[in-house]
DNA sequence: GTAACTGCAAAAACTTTGCTGAGTT
DNA sequence: AACTCAGCAAAGTTTTTGCAGTTAC
């Protein structure tokens, strides 16, 4: 599930490519901004992402982290997913996949499954277009149910 | 989909019951909550809440819907809805069901499909413990398909 | 009468905005 | 050189908290 060198690559070169295209400049803050949300798995929030692209980049400011969470949104780049709780959560994985919820610890993980893929929306929804379908395991994370062993 | 007259009384009367056993008050402000979110089919935002409780009770607090929105997740009355955006999202609904929701405006309505509800999470999940799916129908609903034509 | 609860106001947390100087092309 | 952008600080939203008076039991 992590992404390689080389997809890390890829999908930067592809911002890259896209700034561009549209007139915008790739300045250092937006690709560590980036990079830093193609290595967390964990779907950070914006101050978790600020904490960590911090490190690297010890002058950046959180207005910088939440605008460029908005422009990687509208370019395609990055999500923001459905969450509970006070913050936002962001995703840079673009491919469609399903999550694992954990009712515990609320960690979201995403997984792959052709089956799940594979289910089609009813066809009678009342005039609701579908368009696509994203599916929820809840349950307990691997930490969190040997905790309670 | 609408509650009947009749599971309405029930629900509050579940509450009225789980208050009494909780050593906890039942107050007309607690009640006119749940009432009102269970007469709400649209998940409501605290303050969309707010505004219909203040219609039969004026002299409501914005504190006591927060407030009591937590209680009633606490015993199990609601639940907070995961949600993009800007607010958090309140469903009375306690069983299980489906969700549509509107790239467009955001609204998310409920469904209940016997096929959906008998996918099943895949075995192999990596240490992780299924307890149970949601499935999400990402698409237009039907005011902005019909806006859009 | 006692304990729980509401409403208010203040505070806290999270997010957005306006501006100026700096960086990118 | 022109335009975009980062960083800062201030403002705007949403949510939580503390407390005094009120209500439910």
């Amino acid at each position: 599930m992590r992404r390689t060198a080389k997809e890390l690559d890829a999908s930067v070169d592809g911002l890259v490519a896209r700034c561009r295209a549209a007139g915008m400049n790739m300045t250092p803050q937006r690709l560590g901004i980036y990079r830093a949300l193609l290595e967390s798995y964990d779907h950070p929030s914006p101050e978790a992402l600020y904490d960590r692209v911090r490190s690297q980049m010890p002058s950046i400011s959180l207005a910088t982290i939440y605008k460029t969470l908005d422009t990687l949104v509208e370019l395609g780049f990055a999500s923001e997913l459905p969450s509970v709780g006070d913050t936002k959560r962001y995703d840079a994985n673009m491919e469609h996949h399903h999550h694992l919820v954990c009712r515990s610890c609320n960690a979201v993980e995403d997984f792959e499954d052709e089956a799940l893929s594979a289910v089609k929306a009813p066809r009678r929804l009342n005039g609701f277009q579908p368009e696509y379908v994203s599916i929820h395991v809840h349950g307990l994370c691997r930490r969190c149910s040997q905790a309670k062993a």
